[in-house]
DNA sequence: GTCTATATATTGATAGAC
DNA sequence: GTCTATCAATATATAGAC
């Protein structure tokens, strides 16, 4: 019986995200994929040369969509301020980061082990990723609608507040009492980044 | 030839440790372990019982040591107010995941996989921690030192902020070129912490 | 406490029929 | 594109000598 190739490969992506996320990479067994995608082992390798080849197909579509979301804040929707335009960057992200949850905990984690693959994505998504930010901060400061500040420290806290919840959803969970994915959650979190983007640009905080 | 039972028992410990770190639970073997450690294999069975249960006593070791240390913040060290107790506990914090950032980060990353042990020591430990700081926060804002705040959402943002650089130290490193282990480093993060505070204190705050 | 040797199972990947 | 069958490597765990 053949399958259309589209829905097959489709099929292969979507088990693999679901047993990465709860299990892990190395956790996650090639044949564990074949047998909830409903599919024949030997096809991993025919669409994605081996297990490893999989994760970074995952891996790059993420970041690819991403980046894909956060140049629409830059081009299609109109802001006023580059203030305004931060707090959309931040909240498509936080907004992308819950969409799509699964990926971004196995992300995440994936990038917390020793390996090519994890050095690769950050010097690639990653930096880019900061630079989206710091380039935006950079330009509010320069042309003074911003106060002085730290860039880079601004930027590696605003990627702490972002991600935590979505990377580690089951503290929110089984240790706060929240749902993560809830949308009452996301606007809390969106709510809780632009406060702390507030304070940033509040000039008489101690920050440096 | 016979060794001290102790200095094997912490060999495999210190091996396990570094190898759980770079490579990952999962992605270790107890050969690696063993051959690490310059000792035999069955003596991880031994010692531990199995792979799991050297997990299981390496995650237990650090947040015993961590509550003691929280715990003498709470006695042994002098201090005049909340606000002055919290910084205290917070720079604890930072200062026990950077001193051990190798278990800080094995830690975090197989917390984020679906497993029973992971539960338990969330349901343990990470709900203990979430306490101490929860308390004291709580403490504050009921006897009028503290504006009103949202206790959950603080420590949420606490644990984000604190926990980032120790469990993603390549991205600190690779993407903006600090050093996450420098003391000079933990100094900036102490700080942020402390400016998150006091703006969290601040009650002009838009904060909810 | 430490070792060797081994049982048992499972892994990722592929060759080749269809 | 999809399948079966299988290879070779590696995994954890343990039994039993020392």
């Amino acid at each position: 019986m053949k399958r259309s190739p589209k829905l097959t490969k489709q099929k292969i992506v979507e088990a693999a995200v679901e047993l990465f996320d709860s299990q892990g990479f190395d956790g996650t067994t090639v044949r564990q994929i074949a047998c909830k995608a409903g599919v024949n082992v030997a096809l991993i390798a025919y669409y994605f040369k081996n297990k490893k080849g999989l994760l970074e197909y995952v891996m790059v579509e993420y970041y690819e969509a991403l980046f894909r979301k956060l140049d629409g804040c830059r081009h299609d929707t109109e802001w006023e301020s580059l203030y305004d335009l931060l707090r959309h960057m931040l909240e498509s992200l936080v907004r992308f980061q819950s969409e799509f949850y699964q990926v971004t905990r196995l992300i995440h984690r994936e990038l917390s082990v020793e390996s090519m693959l994890g050095r690769e994505i950050m010097s690639t998504y990653l930096a880019k990723l900061k630079h989206y930010f710091a380039a935006v901060i950079e330009e509010g400061v320069e042309e003074g609608e911003f106060p002085p500040l730290q860039v880079e420290g601004v930027v590696i806290q605003l990627m702490a507040i972002t991600s935590f919840p979505y990377t580690y959803p089951q503290i929110i969970r089984e240790v706060f009492y929240l749902e993560p994915l809830d949308e009452q959650f996301v606007e809390q979190m969106v709510h809780y980044t632009y406060d702390f983007l507030h304070h940033m640009m509040t000039p008489l905080n101690t920050f440096r």
